[in-house]
RNA sequence: GCCCGGGUGGCGGAAUCGGUAGACGCAGCGGAUUCAAAAUCCGCCGCCGCAAGGUGUGGGGGUUCGAGUCCCCCCCCGGGCACCA
């Protein structure tokens, strides 16, 4: 054995190993429990950073940890390769996205395998191969054929200087981030997947899957926001037109005092075209980008249409107004405004001077008030600024001053008031009556409505996977026969950012209809990215299947038992991946509802950004590594020079953030960048990079190696003894001294935290603690009698088996040196060594810490009351009063309330 | 703006079911070893205080014998918002 840790050697040997074995082979055939455990594909940026090391490092540890448990495992791994960044590249470079995604997938695959990961690189895939996206196409050309996809207007980004359509990320303030232009909204025919049809079963299947974190389904439950409400109708005067609204809140249906339509309504078209001070409105609205939180943050404008309607109730005739708050692609592109009750509303009316009729009694629900009444029960007396309010709330609250009237807006708890037959009525009660109402003279009835909107996948783009469809002229849009799949992407594509460059190609988009042979053209919009990275999980179980998309062995590995990525996937990816299984279901490809049992969302690694603002206002992002921080002041190394802190964000590709962990692992070796990682903080957790502490995780390991190697200086000790353990030469009426059965109780105390910890809590941080304290334990251990040498082997094989899943090199060479020929295999609890005669309680005394209290382990409650008032501190601060009250709490404390 | 998280020493974090706040590690300080340094080993280390003791988990209030943990209000930071992946 090598006196000294050389990490390079020993994961080139180990790794080496690996290769020649096969040992991450997952076999078809294996009657094994299968243990699928999957990481979420990355994009091949161009190297790996943190953020992978991580999210790879926590599948590996939770893989090789079934793996030594008897799994059957299986651990794959391949590239999301389409996308965005490969065409920026090109811009940038004038290299075709395909070459330099190629060359990418080489570096990182290489630095995936240097990490050393249990990967089964027998099924890796790339999405941007044919034999892959084949069978995207295949099954689009069936679900068009099905009515599951179909084609509509969509608006999208436009920047009308690159004449080019753009993603949200490349609209800055407004404006393109190329040409700077002012972004303009445009309409272009999309087609969209019917995801619409699956909300209700996309809901529902949340409560099937008690392995995903609760967090995860709140947001997935909230995206599709399932809502009950109230479709209803104002009718036009002197005309049969009916405007329809959804509202959640019919129940306020008496306060409305306007109707607001989207800019793009028809009714708004049909008024603006005697209207130019409308027109032109309507024009200013369609400026901007898409993005809803750009929408949700601009300011409220609207303006007047001069029409009216009526109130399907009152009969009262009630202004409608056109506004950018209105969004004509949720309901009905219309809402009725309650002003006093819908923060949105309350804004717009005030801004323009609308009535406000308060038609809710809600004070009880305040936050405000609610904490104000609850402090004067106390006789708590209120401050100036309570008081103030509370008095201003009781007498003034029709007077709607912007801080009282958020007490009442929101809420369903109180009762209509000025709402004629309806005053009293609490929430479900209104809405039932004025529903009724409304169906009896066909104006209005009852509806579900949902948030989530039918996902559009057209892009115009170059690098995605093509859109089977060829366009004819007489027989329109043709889906591609599977006989003539795959539409291969050409791959010698230099984009230059002014449109999609398959435009300009001949060869690819001039072609027979496949229906009646007469000249079309084919589509050149290609499919959202979001739809590779719905499917791959499944292909994994059969990549080589020539003949099919997936075939029975689908079924032996699917649902994922494990599936870890992270937190930003946690609505659109992994709700588009459980909408697109189902699909596959419904297609009879796979038998389960869900695709992933178990969900492990880690946090983001995040990073310091920096950059240097150009005249033109355009930004270039700076790379931590090239810059350093002194006296609170960025440099760049390059120049010397300032440069902008951008703040702390995910580490990415557009911000130029990410940390490389090359570095890391070229100077200590993978092994100590996995423990590094794995250490630093819990996986659900956010990350905020920095170095630090990389050099006690590599010490740790150093030190492990020292002790195996001084224990083995000595020879290999026989294996643990059976519990309780005897003392040498001692007889069996003596037990072994109480040093040695510490440290065995601590020992199996350890094996069992470790293995709860990575198994139910996947919590990998207070494992490597545990296992350092024993390590710390252990060091304290001394003498080299047989019983203390035999206990020390006994740990220390213990020990290396427990890091195995999270330091696989260098536990596998100690492990060959402690038990030559052996496996390694997760140790076995002895329940014998755990337990303990005497324990130590701590002693409160109105409920404050004084003292300890050391008590017989089986003590009843009896006997602890009476050891707790024997004590010294009982004495000390009771002051010879008995308690009042003694809580005894078993295994922990015991409380003297005097 | 809306939805979802988070906030604990100088730093990363621990406290798993309401029961010893600060495990483990980093940094720092002191010591041993060394010609010297690196490496290694030992010890100290929330804050105030000489001490006794007090105080302390973003801020304010509450429930409880007992609150980092539960409830109410507020502040700050991160993620997502449908064309970044």
């Amino acid at each position: 054995m090598q006196e000294k840790y050389l990490p390079q050697d020993v994961e080139r040997t180990i790794q080496q190993k690996w290769a020649v074995t096969g040992a991450f082979r997952a076999r078809d055939d294996d009657a094994r429990p299968r243990y699928y455990c999957l990481s979420m594909f990355p994009y091949p940026s161009g190297k790996l950073h943190m953020g992978h090391v991580r999210n790879y490092t926590i599948g590996d540890v939770l893989a090789r940890y079934h793996a030594m448990r008897g799994f059957n495992v299986m651990q794959p791994m391949g590239w999301d390769a389409f996308g965005l960044p490969a065409e920026n590249a090109a811009i940038a470079n004038g290299v075709p996205p395909a070459a330099w995604t190629y060359a990418n997938i080489d570096h990182m695959r290489a630095q995936l395998q240097a990490l050393g990961f249990a990967i089964d690189w027998s099924r890796e895939l790339a999405t941007c191969k044919p034999d892959y996206y084949r069978w995207e196409q295949w099954l689009f050309t069936r679900l068009f054929e099905k009515g599951v996809i179909y084609k509509k207007m969509a608006t999208v980004n436009w920047d009308p200087v690159d004449q080019t359509v753009l993603a949200n990320e490349q609209v800055i303030d407004g404006r393109g981030w190329r040409s700077g232009a002012l972004v303009e909204k445009r309409d272009i025919p999309m087609y969209f997947f019917r995801i619409t049809r699956y909300a209700d079963e996309l809901l529902a299947g949340l409560d099937t899957l008690p392995g995903w974190p609760e967090r995860v389904k709140t947001m997935q439950a909230n995206w599709i926001g399932r809502s009950t409400g109230v479709r209803l109708a104002f009718k036009t005067p002197g005309s049969d037109e009916l405007l329809w609204v959804f509202t959640t809140r019919a129940d306020t249906l008496m306060g409305v005092t306007f109707v607001a339509v989207a800019a793009e309504h028809p009714l708004a078209a049909r008024a603006a075209a005697e209207n130019p001070a409308l027109a032109a409105f309507i024009d200013e609205c369609k400026q901007g980008s898409v993005a809803e939180a750009d929408m949700a943050t601009m300011e409220k404008k609207g303006m007047d249409t001069g029409l009216k309607v009526i109130h399907p109730i009152s009969g009262e005739v009630i202004p409608v107004w056109v506004s950018n708050y209105v969004l004509m692609s949720y309901g009905e592109g219309a809402v009725m405004a309650v002003p006093a009750h819908d923060e949105r509303d309350f804004g717009f009316a005030r801004q323009y001077g609308l009535p406000i009729r308060q038609v809710i009694d809600a004070r009880e629900s305040s936050g405000v008030l609610r904490q104000a009444i609850a402090d004067t029960r106390r006789n708590r007396a209120l401050s100036a600024e309570e008081a103030e309010f509370a008095e201003s709330f009781a007498e003034h609250a029709s007077e709607f001053t912007d801080r009282a009237w958020q007490d009442w807006y929101a809420s369903k708890e109180g009762v209509c008031i000025n709402s004629g037959k309806y005053d009293g009525l609490g929430y479900e009660a209104a809405v039932d009556a004025i529903a009724a109402d409304l169906a009896a003279r066909g104006l209005g009835e009852k509806k579900t409505q949902f948030r989530l909107r039918d996902w559009g996948i057209s892009r115009q783009r170059y690098w995605g996977c093509p859109i089977p469809i060829v366009h004819c002229a007489t027989c329109g849009d043709v889906p591609v026969p599977a006989a003539q799949l795959p539409v291969v992407l050409p791959e010698d594509v230099v984009p230059d950012g002014s449109g999609n460059p398959l435009n300009k190609r001949a060869d690819f988009v001039n072609c027979p209809c496949p229906r009646c042979g007469k000249p079309a053209r084919r589509e050149t919009d290609t499919m959202d990215t979001f739809v590779e990275s719905s499917w791959y999980y499944a292909r994994y179980a059969c990549p080589d299947l020539a003949d099919g998309m997936l075939d029975a062995r689908a079924d032996k590995w699917l649902p994922v038992d494990q599936y870890i990525g992270g937190i930003e996937h946690a609505i659109l990816h992994l709700l588009y991946a459980r909408f697109f299984h189902k699909l596959m279901r419904d297609e009879g490809l796979v038998a389960s509802d869900e695709p992933f049992t178990n969900l492990l969302t880690q946090g983001m690694v995040v990073a310091d950004t920096y950059y240097r603002e150009e005249a033109s206002g355009k930004k270039t992002w700076i790379n931590p590594a090239d810059v350093e921080v002194k006296d609170g002041v960025a440099l760049l190394k390059a120049d010397g020079r300032p440069v902008v802190v951008g703040g702390t964000e995910k580490m990415s590709k557009s911000k130029n953030n990410g940390v490389d962990p090359q570095a890391l692992i070229d100077r200590y070796g993978a092994d100590t960048a996995r423990l590094f990682t794995m250490f630093a903080a819990p996986p659900e957790q956010s990350l905020e990079w920095s170095d630090a502490g990389v050099e006690g995780a590599h010490r740790f390991l150093k030190r492990l190696w020292k002790t195996v190697y001084e224990h083995l200086q000595g020879g290999r000790a026989p294996s643990p003894q059976p519990s309780p353990l005897k003392g040498e030469g001692a007889n069996d009426a003596q037990s072994a001294p109480q040093a040695i059965n510490d440290l065995r109780r601590q020992l199996h105390q350890t094996i069992q935290k470790v293995g709860d910890d990575i198994e139910r809590r996947k919590q990998f941080n207070t494992a490597i603690a545990a296992v350092m304290e024993l390590m710390n334990a252990l060091a304290k251990l001394e003498g080299g009698d047989a019983t203390t040498r035999s206990v020390r082997q006994e740990v220390l094989e213990a020990v290396v088996a427990l890091l195995a899943p999270i330091v696989p090199h260098i536990a596998e060479a100690l492990y060959a040196e402690l038990k030559p020929g052996a496996t390694l295999t997760w140790p076995v609890v002895d329940a014998a060594a755990l337990v303990q005669d005497e324990i130590e309680l701590m002693l409160q005394v109105n409920g404050k810490l004084r003292g300890a209290v050391r008590v017989a382990a089986a003590a009843d409650k009896v006997a602890i009351e009476a050891a707790a008032l024997a004590s010294e501190a009982a004495q000390k601060y009771l002051e010879g009063r008995p308690p009042k009250k003694i809580v005894v709490v078993p295994g922990r404390l015991v409380n003297l309330v005097a």
